[in-house]
DNA sequence: ACAATCTCTAGTAAGTCGGTAGGGATAGTA
DNA sequence: TACTATCCCTACCGACTTACTAGAGATTGT
């Protein structure tokens, strides 16, 4: 369904979310704490990079950090920067009777996407790890 | 985005909605109507046979035909029968945060595959090709 | 018997997925 | 300058999937 890719683009973005004194975190850092293979997600940073949503700074201290807030960051962006979107308008017809069905596929699917941002997804998961968050507003 | 096997399978399903006086259409006939490789075409509805959707007739007269009305039959039954599920349940981690927006993701897709039948789906394919209906009813 | 049709098992070329390898560039520190 | 930690880039690789194709067999009507 959904690939590797970009699961792991996911998990680096919701790990990058967590607020951390600016401070930028290494590669190394993000792919030991989410498990995923570090060469893999060198590859996987760069993608978040030139399509705007990490940026990177070389040399000791350095590292990957978001360039957008997280409460201003959607699955939806990351989905699009890795894989793209799901329908590819190019090899789509006209003429063809489907094709409206898989445009409104397509717009119900980023709607979900694009419909929640990583500082809430951030909160959920603390709620799902049983972490004290001292923070029970609605 | 979608794959060439479900196309098709579409397309054929698509074919044999066409009242045709309850006779049988062929593999050939089907894939040089719709432009389908007639080898791989015979693949697909073996799959949609063993799903229910269509059965088949052997020996001379013989060919395939649907088992249920197109005004019954949902482009979802056709992508679930070829394709399966988006979604595959049993590699989710209850633990994840983004667990619950796959699901919404896979509701959201086959909601929208199962929001019209064949049936309507030959209404609009005669008039996206001008064919004339005498049939202007709404 | 024969011809038209579906049925089944393989095979296969090209592409994608999920990585890995090896080196290079850059920036801070001493 | 030299050293070290970090990101940067190109290329490569095995396993799998996609989109077919081939060949032979089974079934039915006439």
């Amino acid at each position: 369904m959904i690939s590797k890719k970009c699961e792991y683009a996911l998990k680096a973005v919701l790990a990058l979310s967590r607020p951390s004194g600016n401070k930028p975190m290494t590669i190394h850092q993000i792919a030991t704490a989410q498990s995923i293979p570090e060469r893999f997600l060198e590859a996987i940073l760069r993608d978040l990079k030139q399509a705007g949503l990490t940026e990177s700074i070389r040399g000791k201290d350095g590292g990957y950090r978001l360039t957008r807030s997280p409460s201003e960051l959607s699955p939806g962006d990351v989905v699009r920067a890795v894989d793209g979107r799901w329908l590819q308008e190019e090899n789509l017809d006209e003429k063809d009777v489907f094709t409206p069905l898989w445009r409104e596929a397509d717009a119900g699917l980023f709607s979900i996407l694009d419909g929640i941002y990583f500082q809430e997804l951030l909160i959920k998961q603390d709620a799902l790890q049983g972490r004290d968050v001292n923070n029970y507003s609605i």
